[in-house]
DNA sequence: TTTAAAAGTAAACAAACGTTTACTTATTTT
DNA sequence: AAAATAAGTAAACGTTTGTTTACTTTTAAA
């Protein structure tokens, strides 16, 4: 049998992400998908059952899972609070800058009410995404370090602030003084580490 | 001549929001939005230029409009720092949670590109929204009393929690334990107050 | 009371939509 | 080398899209 053609899934994948980054999910249509990844519209149903499961396969499996995997890079949930809350920031920030169309996508799954339901839905059944950092709020806070708060209360604490400097620096980038710079990233990250430690 | 009925102005924008917070903002078609309106897609076009205006408009002058409105009640930029924070969280919290379809949009503003853009240019050409929000931090960063970095980075900071924190209200509603409760939105506030202030 | 004109409707337009049908191509296994 | 089969294509399916045309209704002013 002819084996599948892997090119050609990746083109779909990282064309889809190109077209709603530069254009938005409600203007990403199966055909214009085909026609800029140079297949036929079939090939796309060879992967995915239809729009939505694209859809969703590319924001949980593609972008969440390399999004995940970028984040804990060189993250231990033992290190020391302000330790690892700062490689979380820096990894954010620089996985985020260097992949615009993940990050298009990523706002969109707190938009989209598809998008949003299979996220809830694959935290509950399939294990949390990001669970190390679960660990890590959770050790601080028996440790008696930083606030007790229920886990999604310090998330949106801790990092929903680096989420909203990274559109910054995108919304920035055509201007001439680029005020979001690692500096800026660090700077904030320690406020951030001030304002939840005990 | 004939007065233009303003209820049915009213059932096109109210029912376009429904519509963008319960099926997405990309399932949300011109058709669709007269027939729920029940009335004829030319009378959308009598308001509105095209899909775009309306959304363009729906966001900005409807939804922002009164996002700011309700944000800023009984808020003075001569506030002393601590209060000023705590009326606006509380105000956003309670404006937002009485007005999913509002924040709604207000997600897809940061997700879409063309209400991304709007938002962009009307904060640039007409004066920026939120003003008075800016002169408060503007106030307080001069005064010695609060981190002296840019505003986009202050309002990152101190803003993208409590829209987090709604979101987080709002994806927990229909679970048992709901965690997101007035306390625990003036505790976060107290927390996002102390890694600020110098 | 007629008239001007905007508001509004029903029905239709071409284009684009998501998806499928009918078929060809390429490769592995026999 | 033939048979089996998944991958892939081109073209089309019926539906829905955004928008417009042709027309009717409703009101204020003349």
């Amino acid at each position: 049998m002819r084996p599948k053609n892997l090119a050609k899934e990746e083109a779909i994948r990282s064309i889809a992400l190109q077209i709603i980054s530069e254009e938005g999910l409600e203007n990403l249509s199966m055909q214009k998908l085909a026609k800029a990844a140079n297949i036929s519209p079939r090939t796309i149903y060879i992967k995915y059952e239809n729009k939505e499961d694209l859809l969703i396969k590319l924001f949980i499996e593609e972008v969440l899972g390399n999004y995940e995997k970028a984040i804990l890079e060189n993250f231990d949930p033992k290190m020391a609070f302000a330790d690892g809350m700062k490689r979380l920031w820096l990894n954010t920030f620089h996985y985020l800058k260097n992949n615009k169309p993940a990050f298009s996508l990523i706002r969109y799954g707190k938009s989209s009410p598809l998008l949003n339901k299979a996220f809830q839905e694959k935290n509950i059944q399939q294990g949390a995404f990001f669970a190390p950092i679960h660990t890590f709020l959770k050790t601080n806070v028996r440790a008696g370090l930083i606030a007790d708060l229920p886990h999604d209360v310090l998330r949106a604490l801790i990092f929903s602030p680096i989420q909203d400097l990274v559109a910054e620096y995108f919304d920035h980038l055509d201007r001439p003084l680029q005020i979001i710079t690692e500096e800026v990233i660090l700077t904030s990250c320690e406020i951030v580490i001030k304002g939840i430690l005990k």
